[in-house]
DNA sequence: AGGCGCCAAAATGTATCCAATTTTTCAAGA
DNA sequence: TCTTGAAAAATTGGATACATTTTGGCGCCT
């Protein structure tokens, strides 16, 4: 209740969800629910309802009469969803396509693809420049879901987004040539949609989330820790469009 | 509480969501805590719960201190639903094949398209036949989806089926040579994993999976309530595997 | 010493109560 | 007659209290 047009469930189910994404809550770890009732400041009840509403997202697990903990996600997990956010969004760019992209759509990933340039101009990677890069990148996934105008793909996807790591958010911010070739698909795939070439945008679109995966994977396996650290503290939080309250 | 190894809430949860599935809440209504909860013979307490939970499922619509509706999905999203359905399906099929099937998998693959043949076998569809039908679809499909060994593909196939009518449980028992080309559609597949063909048994799937949603499109496009009606009767409940009390 | 069982403490699930918001009703004014 | 406003009713959201289940510990028996 309180002020916005939000409850004190649905907040505490956004600050939940990010202290988990954000390995502030460990895998495996039981949820008490007085402790974190308290640690945020409200009573069970809303808590409650956060809890369920995270457990049906799937980054918690329960069981009956014995609560909440915190569903730990295996490293092939983590890569099995890659594989599903993969065909996903290569098959928002057959409908795409399909459906014909607008112009205002194209240009829109014209736009995108030219401030990425803008930001590898460098040469370099300026840690500076992550958040923007973030930004090009999230919009442009979402601008090539949305426009596939089929609203539950988008759903879907960002379900996917509920696992750890598996986010376009999460980038790893290292190898300059990683990403200016991970860039040069984003060419690609708006060049395809422009000229409605629905199978080809799938194909790279389905091939820069799976190496992305596997890239993930890769590091992950190396040296768990400090690929972990260097994600939380690049992944940041997304983009938060709380209605304004009204009063 | 009371008995089982689930709580009031879950069954609440289940219930509603048979309700929803089964058209008797209808797309749009709103969902009154006060006259539900003394329906179910409970306090609003599990009902909310279980509310909060069916929203994040997306068979409700949440807002803030105006409580919930039922979705309505258009015959356009439930087509849509079907696109993904059918490529997840498709990819279960490609994974699947890359890791290789256990004999065990493809002798049960076998043994359920034979049990199918044996239903068929009368060359007309008997009413009676369909639970045994409906049986042998569902774990064709879903003996599958284990078999690629892929919890979350699993998690989201299930979720596809949140939408109503988006289920292999749903099955349009009227035209003998559509049922027939299905089944046959089941033989390629598992003899397109035996010999470890993932690409061909995806792109059978795939087209297997879409086309019953082209056919269900069409029906509710011509004749929605009889296509609504014969649904319902048929849908049936599902594989419920409730854990035995221990008491 | 180790295992078993019972009792107490803690934690979860549900019901009830209270507060805050939304919706409806009803009337007054233009 | 239609609109606008405010107050009452209805409904939702949150907090507290209670019941049930699980869990931990202690003593007893083998």
């Amino acid at each position: 209740m309180i002020v916005n047009g939000q409850t004190v469930a649905d907040g505490a189910a956004t600050t939940l969800r990010e202290m988990i994404l954000a390995g502030q809550l460990r895998p495996g770890e039981r949820v008490h629910q007085d402790q974190l009732a308290e640690l945020l400041g409200l009573s069970r009840t809303p808590l409650r309802t956060a809890l369920a509403t995270l457990a049906t997202d799937g980054l918690l697990d329960y069981e009956a009469n014995r609560g909440y903990r915190v569903r730990s996600f295996s490293v092939d997990t983590i890569r099995s969803v890659f594989e599903i956010r993969s065909v996903l969004e290569a098959q928002a760019c057959r409908i795409a396509a399909r459906l014909g992209c607008s112009e205002a759509v194209l240009a829109r990933l014209d736009a995108l693809v030219a401030s990425g340039d803008e930001i590898l101009a460098s040469g370099t990677l300026d840690p500076a420049a992550l958040p923007q890069w973030r930004r090009m990148n999230v919009e442009f996934h979402e601008t090539i879901i949305r426009a596939a105008n089929n609203p539950l793909l988008g759903e879907f996807v960002a379900r996917t987004h509920n696992v750890p790591m598996v986010s376009d958010r999460v980038i790893l911010w290292d190898d300059y040539d990683i990403i200016h070739r991970s860039h040069d698909d984003h060419h690609r795939i708006a060049r395809a949609l422009r000229s409605s070439e629905g199978e080809r945008a799938a194909a790279i679109m389905s091939e820069h989330v799976s190496f992305a995966g596997d890239l993930l994977v890769e590091r992950l396996r190396n040296d768990p820790e400090a690929a972990l650290q260097q994600l939380i503290a690049t992944a940041g939080s997304g983009s938060k469009k709380p209605k304004k309250a009204e009063k």
